[in-house]
DNA sequence: ATTATTTCGGATAATATTGTCCGATTTGGA
DNA sequence: TCCAAATCGGACAATATTATCCGAAATAAT
C-alpha cells in the first residue's frame, strides 16, 4: 500500500512520539533499532520528515530527534504519508491515467473513489499519539520478535 | 495502489472482455493500442494472465487473446490483481511486519483491516464485464485522449 | 511444404527504489 | 580550544520494477 520508505517513516515517527511524550530525545540508532530498520536509510527518511516539519532534529552530542509536545496531539498519519509518498495515493488514477476525472473517468474511477476517501479519512483521523499509546499499553508492536 | 503491470493488466483485460462480448479475438497490438501501453511489456502481462487462465491466447495468424464467454460474467477485478500482484495487498502488514497478526498487531493493523476488507470486497464484486460495459456506453475511458 | 502472422520466452537494458558509505557540519562538554 | 557525538548530505551500490529486443514455436492460408 505504501512504499517501504513510508513504512519506516511511520514506525520511526511513532517511536519518536512515544519518547517525546516523556520528554526524551532519541538518536537515529535507537529509532532504527526500535523497528529493526536499516540505519542509514532511516536517516534519509528522518531528514525528509524534519524538512517537512513533522519532527525536529538536533545535531551534536545529546542531539537526536523529537516532536514538539504542542504538536504531538495534532500529528496524524496523513502528514507522514504525504511528506514521504506524496499525495499520489489520494489524487492518482487507479489505472494510471493522467487525465482521469469525474467527467471523463477511467472504468474503476468511482469504485476506487470510495475506498480512497475511506483511506484518506482514516489517515487524517488517526493520530500518531494514539498509535504510540497502543504500544505503551502493550497492545501493539513495532517489531514482532520483542515487545519493545 | 497497484503496480503499473497490474494497471496494464486490468486495462488489457477490460478491452479483451469488451471485444470478446462481440466474439472478437484481439491482437496484442490492438490491446496495447487501446490504452497506449507499451506493447512488449503488455505481452508479458498477457502471458501471466493466460497462464492464470484469466484469458485465453491463440497463436498463429488470426490468433490473439479472448475470454471464454461462459466465464466472462464471472470474471472480477480481484482475479487479475491476484494473478499479477499476488495477494500481498490482502495479507501483507501495513507497516511491513512479517509476523503481524490479530493477537500481536502492528500499530495500524486494525485501522488498515477495515480499509483492506473494503478494498477486497470491491475487487471481488466488481466484474470485468461491468467495467467493459461502462466503456461501451461511453461512460468511461481506457485512455484520456480519444474515446476509444 | 512454404510462408506469413501471431504469441512465447529468454536475455538484456533502463529506470526507480532501497540501501550503504563516508566526509562535512553542528554543537555540547572537558 | 579541542574533542567527541550526533545529524546532514552527496555519492555510490544493490535490488526490484518496468521496458525492449529478438529468435523460437505454433498455426492458418496459400
Amino acid at each position: 500500500m505504501f512504499s517501504r520508505a513510508c513504512e519506516y517513516g511511520i514506525k520511526a515517527t511513532i517511536y519518536i512520539a512515544m519518547q517525546s511524550k516523556e520528554a526524551r530525545r532519541v538518536s537515529l540508532k535507537d529509532i532504527a533499532g526500535s523497528s529493526n530498520a536499516p540505519e542509514a536509510f532511516t536517516a534519509k527518511i528522518l531528514q525528509i520528515l524534519a524538512k517537512a516539519n513533522v519532527i525536529n532534529s538536533v545535531r551534536g552530542p545529546a542531539g537526536g530527534f523529537e516532536i514538539d509536545p504542542s504538536q504531538l496531539n495534532l500529528l496524524n498519519l496523513s502528514q507522514i504519508v504525504s511528506a514521504i509518498d506524496g499525495d499520489e495515493i489520494y489524487k492518482g488514477c487507479g489505472l494510471g491515467l493522467h487525465k482521469c476525472s469525474e467527467t471523463q473517468p477511467c472504468p474503476v474511477h468511482h469504485k476506487f473513489a470510495k475506498i480512497r476517501n475511506d483511506l484518506r479519512h482514516m489517515l487524517e483521523t488517526t493520530t500518531i499519539l494514539e498509535l504510540a499509546e497502543g504500544i505503551s499499553k502493550g497492545e501493539t508492536y513495532l517489531k514482532r520478535d520483542a515487545p519493545l
